[in-house]
Order: structure tokens, then sequence, then C-alpha cells
DNA sequence: GGGCTCTTTGAGACCGCGTATCATTTCCAC
DNA sequence: GTGGAAATGATACGCGGTCTCAAAGAGCCC
């Protein structure tokens, strides 16, 4: 599924890298076309993983490297999620995002998305003594297909 | 501060366990009564190591043997917010309960509360098709401290 | 109390995600 | 093309967390 927005991100984060002063190269540029096409967050091992099965093997280090800094200039989420590994997503420029239930039997993460909470969040946001950046909200419980 | 609630959620802790059909034991006793004492979430390696100060030393494994039996039982919530170390806090049976602020730039952990939002994500929790328990809110940004 | 069994405990080996190092390769301004 | 800085990747390392197993302690029957 090579979808627009997916390749909108892929554009808009080689754009942002250049501006940020950052030279091209092939690791850094497959960890963003990987990230690019998916819906939901991959662990650093995950896109290391699949990386190689695609042929397209690249050191850990520079996974990790490059998704410090597509983290850095808010290109990606970083989450955790009771899973002990952490998890990395697109960031789009729209603004818009989504939250994650984690099924704590099987470990599969879905995502939803609620105005409601958004708008509760930002009400908050200028309420506390903090300078808010991001947030992540994230439900525990069962799925359904572990619930039956 | 040796205040009510605590001795309250220790209390209660102890009963639920004995309830459960575990038998007493002094690395157990430990955690709890320092969890009891605490105002906000702590790592599993802070309990260690504020136990070995103040004398009563335990191994590494009983700490997380306990906070994993607490969890288990729902006395203590575990939480990860991003810093590469789960934390826990205990779980009073009012179910009362706060979330969190992250400071990115000293790691300061800070609680907050906020009915709205907990009125959302109940309200969501009925439309999701997922069993929904426990959830965690993580607000990421800057402390006061580290704004100046 | 004395024994018996089963749980709890803790020292240390081990595991795996993530980071640091550093020699090599690649990019790009000139 | 060439020089110098950035990017890459193999690998060693650090550290949070788990597993193992022998010793100590809890609870229970007598």
């Amino acid at each position: 599924m090579p979808d627009v927005l997916a390749d909108d991100w892929i554009e808009h984060a080689q754009e942002r890298l250049a501006q940020a002063g950052f030279r091209r190269g092939g690791a850094r540029r497959a960890v963003i076309d990987l990230l690019g096409r998916q819906a939901c967050a991959l662990t650093a091992l995950e896109i290391d993983e699949r990386l190689r099965t695609e042929g397209r093997g690249v050191g850990r280090a520079s996974v990790y490297r490059a998704l410090e800094q597509l983290a850095e200039l808010h290109l990606v989420a970083r989450l955790e999620v009771g899973q002990d590994a952490a998890r990395y997503e697109p960031v789009h420029a729209s603004g818009e995002h989504h939250h994650h239930l984690v099924c704590d039997r099987c470990g599969r993460v879905t995502p939803f998305e609620d105005q409601a909470l958004e708008a509760a969040i930002d009400r908050l946001s200028t309420r506390v003594r903090f300078d808010v950046g991001d947030h992540d909200v994230v439900l525990h419980g069962v799925c359904d297909r572990c619930r039956r």
C-alpha cells in the first residue's frame, strides 16, 4: 500500500533533515522509507529485522542513530508501552495523531483516535506549570482476539 | 511522613497477598513498606538502592519478584515513561490515581490529576472493541525548573 | 518445641535492548 | 578529482531485568 500520505511524510522528512544540515546516506534513507510505509509503531529491532529481510540490511547502530535524529526533529514519535522496547512511528505534519491500546495478554498494539481526549489534554496542558510538548496515552487491557 | 493513607495501603496490600495465598517474607515486606511511603513512582533500582541505604538491603531478584506479584494483584501500577526503566507506584483502593509529567531535559517525573481527562478516557473505553483495564497518560515537555 | 514441606530469599550467571567506539566508506563543496 | 567532514556498520560494552539454584524461613501437624 504505497499511499500518498506515506510518500508525503518520506519527502517531508528528507527535506527537514536537509534543512537541519544532514547529508544524505543510504542507511537513514532505508529507515525512513520503511517507517513511511508503516501504519503504527515499530520497535528498533523490528525495523532492523525487516530491513534485513528486504535485503537492505543496515547496522544496528545506524537504525538507532536514524531514529534518534528523526525523533530530535519531531519527525518520529518514540513511545514505550510497557514491553521493554521503545517503539517509533512517523509524525505527520498535519498534527494528526493517534494513541494506543496494548493487549497485556498477547502484546498486540492497536491505534485509536479520540477528539475528546485530545481536547481534554489540550485544556489541561495550559493549566499545569510545565511546558508541555508531546503526550502519550496508553490503554492496557485485553484485545478482542484474546478475550474469546 | 508516615501518613494514614500509606499505612492503609500497606495493610491492604498485606491482606490481599495473604488472601492470594502468599506467605509472609521479609523482603517483600520491606518493598511494600518502602512503596507505601512514596508519593510517586520509583524504578526497581531506586527501590533496591533505597532499601540498601536504609540498612535493609534485599536481593535484586526479590525486589522484582515482589513488584511483579504486587502488579499482578493490581496493588501497584507499572509504568514506563520513556526513560528505559519501568516505574512502580502504589494503587490505592479508592481508585484515585494520577498521571505524569516528564521533563525531557532533566528526567524529573511529576504527578498531576485531571477529572476531565479521566472522564474522556472512561467514555472512550466503552466505545473501543477492547477490554480496557488500566491506562497511562504521559505528558512530555520541560519542567519549570529547567525552563528558566 | 521438633520435625516436615513448601515458599521465600538472594547471590550471581545470564539475556537482550540500547549505546559507544572507531576504522572504513560515502558525500559534497571546492 | 580531491580533501575533509559526515555517515556507516562491525563489534565491544553497559545496564535493566530475568533465571537458577541452594540456603533460610514460614506455616502446620504432632
